[in-house]
DNA sequence: GCGGTCTGATACATCCTGATACAATTTTCC
DNA sequence: GGAAAATTGTATCAGGATGTATCAGACCGC
C-alpha cells in the first residue's frame, strides 16, 4: 500500500457501520462500507481493497462462510467483528482464516489500531502472489507449471498432478525446508483439520514422492521428520 | 508443538506471577514465570518456549523494549499485559509487534483462551518462505548438516541421525558447556515435561554417543554431570 | 567400606511411518 | 442423469524409532 489503506467494512447494522466508516475516513484511511456479503463482493470486484472489517452475525449469507470463501479465493486480510466475548476461542478454533477478531462493543481506536497492525503484518511477508498468476516453480529436474498445474521434468514430459498432489506439493514448495506437520499441511491443502489417526496426509505424501523423487524408497526431495511431520529438503526456484 | 506449549510469563510481581503460573499448569500449559527481562533472556536461552506473556510496566527494561527485542530476533509470538484500559497502551503494545494484550486485573481463562487462540494461529498458517537456516556445525572430526539433518565425518562418510538424536545434538551444540538437565532436553527436543522415573534423555544420550563417541563407553564430546543432567565439552564451531 | 541414589546398557513394548489394498467420494464423459 | 474413471480416505500390516523396565555398575555422603 503506498498510499491510505483502502478497508472494506461488511455490516447489517447502519448505526455501527456508519460512524465507524466515518471514523476511519478521519483517520487516513479510505473505506467503503455495505451491509451484505453479496454487497461485499461487488465491491471487492470494484475496488482494490487493502482489508475487510467484517461481522459475523448477519442475515442471509454468515460472515463466517464469506470469510472463508474470502481466504479461498484471495488474500485479503480480515478482521472479524464478534457478538459476544465468549465466542473468541470458538471462532478462532473455527479456523476461518481471519487475521484478527474484535468483540463488540469496541473503541474504534482500538479498531483502527489493529487494522494498522494486520496491515503491517501482511506487508512485511513476502509480496503477494495473486493465485491466478501463472508462477513456474524449478526444483531437481522438475518445473511446476501452477497455471496448467502440470509437472514437466527437463525432457520435456508431462507428468499430472491431482489437485492434491498439487496443492500439497505448492504448500511444501512456498516454505522449503520448514518442517509442517499433518494439521498444518492438511489446513493448507485441504482446509480442514486433522481427526485421531488421519492418515490422509501420508497417503498424499507417498503418492507424490512416487511422481516426483528418482527413488521413492528413499525420498530426497520430500522427507520426514520422525514424530514432526514433513519437509521440502530440495533447491527451490521460484520463476 | 509436539506436546503441550510451554510459555514463558514475564511480570515483575509475584502476587500475579505466581497464581498465573499455577492457573496455567493446572490447564494442560507448561510455565516457566520469571520476574525480568534479562530473567527472560536467561529463559529463553534454556528452554523452547513456545509463547511469552509480558507484563508492559516492568522495572529496569521496559516491557516495550523487550517485546520489540523479540520481535527483532525471534518469531515467538506475545501477549502483552497491560495496567490500564487505557487506548494509547493498547496501541503502542500492538505497534510494537505483539499478538495480542490483555489489560489487568485479567480473567485468567481469559487470558489462556488467548493464548490458545494466538497459538493456534501461529500454528495453523505458516508464513510462507521463511528463510531456512542452513547452519553447519563442526566438533571433534565431524561436521553436522542442519539442512539435510546429517552428520559428515572428515572423510566424508555420512552417518544418518534419526529426528531424536539430530534434535538432541542441536540442543547441546546450541549451548556448548552448559549443563542441561533431563528436564530442560526433553523440553528442547520433545516439547514435553518429564515424568518421574523418565529415562528417556538417558537413552537418546547413550543412541547419540554410539555414533559420535570414538569410545562411547569413555565419552569425550557428550559427558555426564553427576546428579545434574549432561552437556557438550568438545570444541564447537558454527559456520 | 556401606547403603542409597544415579547412570549405562540391554531387552522389549509402544508409537510412528511407508506401503498396499480397498472403499468412498468426486469428477469426467456420454 | 448415470456409468466409468480418477481421486481421495480408511484399514491393515511390517519395519523402524522411541519410551519403559530392569539390572549391573558408578558415584556420593557418611
Amino acid at each position: 500500500m503506498d498510499a491510505t489503506p483502502h478497508i472494506l467494512v461488511v455490516d447489517d447494522h447502519r448505526e455501527i457501520r456508519e460512524p465507524l466508516a466515518r471514523y476511519l475516513e478521519r483517520h487516513e484511511v479510505r473505506v467503503t462500507a455495505v451491509e451484505s456479503a453479496p454487497a461485499a463482493r461487488h465491491a471487492l470486484r470494484a475496488a482494490a481493497v487493502d482489508l475487510v472489517v467484517l461481522d459475523i452475525m448477519m442475515p442471509g449469507e454468515d460472515g463466517l462462510e464469506f470469510c472463508r470463501h474470502l481466504r479461498e479465493t484471495t488474500r485479503i486480510p480480515v478482521i472479524l467483528l464478534t457478538a459476544m466475548a465468549e465466542d473468541t476461542d470458538r471462532i478462532v478454533g473455527l479456523e476461518v482464516g481471519a487475521d484478527d477478531y474484535v468483540t463488540k462493543p469496541f473503541n474504534p481506536r482500538e479498531l483502527l489500531a489493529r487494522i494498522k497492525a494486520v496491515i503491517r503484518r501482511a506487508q512485511s511477508l513476502p509480496p503477494e502472489r495473486e493465485p491466478v498468476s501463472a508462477v513456474m516453480w524449478r526444483f531437481d529436474r522438475w518445473s511446476l507449471h501452477t497455471d496448467r498445474r502440470e509437472l514437466v521434468d527437463d525432457a520435456g514430459v508431462v507428468t499430472p498432478l491431482s489437485t492434491g498432489e498439487f496443492r500439497l506439493l505448492v504448500a511444501l514448495l512456498e516454505r522449503p525446508g520448514m518442517v509442517l506437520s499433518r494439521d498444518q499441511l492438511l489446513d493448507l491443502t485441504r482446509g480442514r483439520r486433522a481427526a485421531p489417526y488421519d492418515r490422509a496426509v501420508d497417503n498424499q505424501v507417498s503418492r507424490l514422492r512416487r511422481k516426483i523423487e528418482r527413488d521413492p524408497g528413499n525420498p530426497e526431495l520430500l522427507t520426514t521428520v520422525w514424530g514432526g511431520g514433513y519437509r521440502f529438503t530440495g533447491k527451490v526456484e521460484r520463476g
